[in-house]
DNA sequence: CATTCAATGTTGACGCCGCCCACATTGATG
DNA sequence: CATCAATGTGGGCGGCGTCAACATTGAATG
């Protein structure tokens, strides 16, 4: 099921029935509607969406979401939290299915950078721009769990700190995430992705491991 | 001498006298001063300008860019890639003092994160959003030169692929001035900016080196 | 059941934006 | 001097975020 799919009555509502009460006035569960219709906007439009163009996917006017988010930013906001949630999510199934800790490690380093790069839009939504993780506490809140995989992994190769090691190699992931989602690659060299992304791998877990 | 020092007659022309051939139709020399006027602007105003905004600061009308830049990208592109040249400037009078390789890409990579820090708009404009380094040649062409300065310190350490080692240190220097500029800091330490700095140039050092 | 009211949605407007068009002005070129 | 391409101007279009005023509703209250 998608993330976007409407968990309301979304399509019992719109549909124009001449003398019935069709679409009532109150819409019922806009604020998450909102939430939804922002999302699917992300990934299909591939950009940012207007405040206007998720309230026209919603079907409301253009004022409605003011009715519950105080402006874009805080939409976008409650958006990249979601995208945080599932970035986490996605790290943390990586990450099952063995005990040795720099197979797990490595596999969940590359989960964050497969997920950047497969939902670019998503990514530069938590941290592009107008940056929600340092100004919303929603996706602050949400960021910070997905920060605490890595946390966990360090603690696993006992290194002097913990949270130190996982920032720096936070820092590299997202790095090679933010170049490489715009086909930075370097120059002389083909451009071979999945080598390219395997090296920054093995550079990000010997950070996490304390160099 | 600072990049945006206007090199052109800016303030010869504006001024009014009555009587006079005031500001005279043709301005002369509009291209250079309109990208001056952003870069001004970037700096001023810690946000990217609108055309608008630098137009007026130019003292043109909003649609005199038009005659000189294909859009407001190609504007940004080649304010860019001015800053482009500026960042690797600082780095390359960074390494200069010492002949110490370790020493000296040290120097190098604090001054690129250091560069970043203290002019983040800039960085914004030269890595964010619309990403002129991938559709702009003009800003490629001078961050390329930038990146050469990388290449070079990989080589003083005979790594096996100098090209390699160089864009992964890039990938963590351009994580750690996209995170640090906005703020962001490993949770549970304390916000001690120089030291998470100088932990994060001693990895990207090591991968600089090759591990 | 009738009233009231806060929550929620709508319409309209303002100012700013990027960009396109038609027109005005200029200096160089024949 | 006539011409013309280059360059700057004013006006306009559609879209944007946001604010203000009004409309509609369901639920609480008497």
């Amino acid at each position: 099921m998608a993330i976007g799919s409407p968990t309301c009555d979304a399509q019992a509502h719109p549909v124009e029935m001449p003398g019935k009460v069709n679409r009532p006035y109150h819409h019922g569960n806009l604020r998450d509607t909102l939430v939804d219709a922002a999302l699917a906007a992300v990934d299909r439009d591939g950009k940012v969406p207007s405040l206007r163009a998720v309230a026209a996917l919603a079907g409301v006017s253009h004022n409605a979401p003011y009715r519950h988010f105080g402006n874009q930013a805080d939409l976008l906001g409650h958006v990249a939290a979601r995208c945080f949630t599932g970035l986490a999510r996605a790290v943390g199934e990586a990450t099952v299915g063995t005990d040795n800790p720099v197979e797990r490690a490595r596999a969940g380093l590359a989960a964050y950078i497969r997920y950047g790069l497969e939902h670019p839009t998503r990514y530069q939504l938590m941290f592009g721009g107008t940056s929600p993780l340092a100004a919303h506490a929603t996706a602050r809140d949400a960021g910070g769990e997905a920060f605490e995989l890595l946390v966990a992994g360090a603690r696993r190769f006992e290194v002097e700190d913990p949270y130190a090691a996982a920032f720096r190699a936070f820092v590299m992931l997202h790095g090679a995430v933010d170049l490489l989602r715009y086909g930075y690659y370097p120059p002389g060299v083909p451009e071979d992705r999945d080598n390219t992304i395997a090296q920054i791998v093995d550079s990000a877990l010997g950070v996490l491991r304390g160099y």
